[in-house]
DNA sequence: GCAGTTTAGTTGTCTATACAACTTGTGTCA
DNA sequence: TGACACAAGTTGTATAGACAACTAAACTGC
């Protein structure tokens, strides 16, 4: 087989991972001074942009600290960088090798009650378009996902044939993401949820609420809950 | 009241925010091209290493995505840039303005048991430490930790009083951080847990299952309940 | 029509230089 | 002693130029 072609890393990268290897190590411990950009400049004899850049990039991932005019030094905390993804819940079902169905229980146009309106940011009584699915995976019930959506930010929502296309999905691609709060909790389900869910009231459950923004409006909000014999979110971070 | 003196935004920082426009107002959709650093540069008569700048920090945050020698587009997937941190229970209730107080349940010494040496990557039957704390947010339990160490990683961490150090924070200190993975799920406690935490056994837990790597060796594998009435994580993105 | 070659366009990296803005310690002067 | 000025050191930004590496389309020859 023949071996990857190892090209020599560019030398910001070099930089950048000795100074990792010395925080990894612990040679140099949180709060510690990291050699000036002059230093390093002659240490590497490289250009001071390129000593910068590397620098710049490990500062913004957080493993060091700059101040202008004083210098730099190792963070304090112990950041881990992630990307998160709003993700479509059928794609995530899909990568998994497995089949994705949809159970439509409610799609209509509403009033807001108070709390609905004050969240997307509309009047009391104010119409709202509001979905209420089940996301099967293999047949076998995920997801319940309870949703309000602002009606001038996705106008033909109500139109959507939410068994072949995901509400998540729908909106990403008609309200461009410029914001997203959430929140995760472990609740009982309601009796509804669990009817439709098929599990019993006593099992619990991770409840995400997730509020989107689009520009300046709020996009929608989503109430989605998860058995918790079912389902578990992961992940994993590297420094 | 002095207004706050409004400096220009650097010159790549505009671009940056051109082009953000662009892509969240739907102008520009996902795969669409993103005009050359050479059309930037006259667009907006800067030189190419701060357009190349712009777009390259862009690529980092994932808006857009660049090949060589082809160009640069619109990122199809929409990523949400977050700064997780591992933080010190400590300090996040101390944040709150709160008093955080500790029980210690077990400090000892064992010998592991096969589930637990394989994710603490030892054989079965090596020496491990084991913890098992109470977390107080003004004297409410907020969290139960049940935690392994590896001996290798931190010897003195039986020494500690933890009081006063929490162990993550020991951990921190004495065993940087490389890598970690966790998860989350929604479980109900078991009696033991039910018992030390004062709540029914029917109340729904958020269950965050940590494993943190420290240079080669796994430095430690923690189970943390969080009773569901008492604690959420939250969060927000910018995208 | 096809295969191979060329060419224009694009991004990736690096240098040398310049000036601005800020911090910190030192020295001066009253 | 205290207030102020100054200088050295450091980071932030921007430029102009250069070469390398890669892509995709156009072109050429058969």
């Amino acid at each position: 087989m023949p071996r990857k072609k190892t090209v020599a890393a560019p030398a910001y990268e070099q930089i950048k991972t000795h100074i990792r290897g010395h925080i990894a190590s612990g040679t140099w411990r949180p709060d510690d001074p990291v050699p000036s950009e002059a230093a390093l400049m002659a240490e590497f004899g490289l250009s001071r942009m390129t000593v910068n850049r590397a620098l710049r990039e490990l500062a913004a991932e957080g493993l060091v600290t700059r101040v202008k005019g004083s210098g730099t030094r190792v963070a304090a905390l112990h950041p881990i960088s992630s990307q998160l993804t709003i993700r479509d819940i059928h794609e995530e079902i899909a990568e998994r090798g497995h089949t994705h169905g949809t159970r439509v229980i409610l799609v209509a146009a509403e009033k807001a009650d108070g709390e609905t309106a004050r969240q997307l940011g509309l009047r009391a009584g104010a119409k709202v378009f509001h979905t209420i699915l089940v996301h099967l995976e293999n047949g076998v019930p995920i997801q319940y996902e309870d949703r309000h959506v602002n009606p001038a930010v996705a106008p033909g929502y109500l139109e959507v044939d939410f068994t072949s296309i995901t509400p998540t999905h729908y909106l990403l691609d008609h309200a461009p993401l410029t914001e997203a709060t959430y929140s995760v909790e472990a609740r009982l389900p309601d009796a509804h949820e669990a009817r439709e869910l098929g599990i019993r009231k006593t099992e619990p459950c991770l409840v995400m609420l997730r509020r989107t923004v689009s520009g300046a409006a709020v996009a929608s909000i989503a109430r989605q809950v998860y058995p918790g014999s079912r389902y578990r979110f992961a992940g994993s971070f590297q420094a």
